[in-house]
DNA sequence: AGTAAGAGGTTACAGGTGTAAACTATAAAT
DNA sequence: ATTTATAGTTTACACCTGTAACCTCTTACT
């Protein structure tokens, strides 16, 4: 799957997040008319980048009356993967250290380590 | 700044780690050197990644007998923009969530979770 | 019957990216 | 003087991306 991930673009996104939003397939025309409220792009656009993320194997085209996609690929693991690629190019593969990071950067306020410190309560009864 | 290094891509990125990891200046020589040993790119790719670095505004070509190339844009900001650039994109803008997530998909274990454990304490006492 | 609106398919086009060859000049080595 | 190695400059080229137009077909509306 990773390879598949790997190539979603940033226009591209903006599409998986519309199919995303509602499980399962959704119409072309939905699509459409979601796409182009929140954004400027022709229909052709839109159809241009559905017809991309098919090629790329991360979206199913569904013939019907009408076609009808899903994504292959779920949100969740667009994450993990977009994640996990950031912390091997930029943190040497070590999640710790992007978090130290964020600590030195200051984006936890205390009220975010607050909730954290919670987390990892839980986290450390867990698996011993 | 911002806009200028989202705009430095993986092959040019390889280039910047090594004026980052030599301090201060590089000639042009060193970085080929030290280019053709790690990857199988050759001279001419080398240099029209620099030259491209250069039009981009983040690497600093200096005439000498033979040009020396100095990096605009530090590693430290390299990293914090691509790593708010994912907590933007993926995360909501919120830091929290992306620690959440790691969290949640196991991406650190106890001995992480010790260790930043600590590192929060020290946070807390910090500012207040 | 004629037109509007949605759908499908094809083609376009500029700018970015990865990767490099081809010239030219110069200095160092034979 | 000739070769070799390095540097500088220009040009190439296929593929990816963002964004879209254009043509054709069907169906519903006037």
């Amino acid at each position: 799957m990773s390879k598949l991930v790997s190539k979603i673009t940033d226009s591209e996104v903006e599409v998986m997040r519309v199919l995303w939003e509602a499980e399962g397939e959704l119409p072309i025309g939905d699509i459409r008319r979601i796409l182009e409220k929140n954004s400027n792009w022709k229909r052709s656009t839109i159809k241009t980048l559905l017809r991309r993320l098919c090629k790329k194997g991360v979206v199913l085209a569904i013939k019907k009356e009408v076609f009808y996609y899903k994504p292959l690929v779920s949100e969740r693991e667009y994450k993990e993967y977009t994640t996990q690629s950031l912390i091997d190019r930029v943190y040497s593969g070590s999640a710790k250290n992007l978090v130290a990071s964020l600590v030195g950067n200051k984006k936890l306020d205390n009220h975010d380590i607050e909730e954290l410190r919670s987390l990892f309560k839980v986290e450390d009864n867990r698996d011993e």
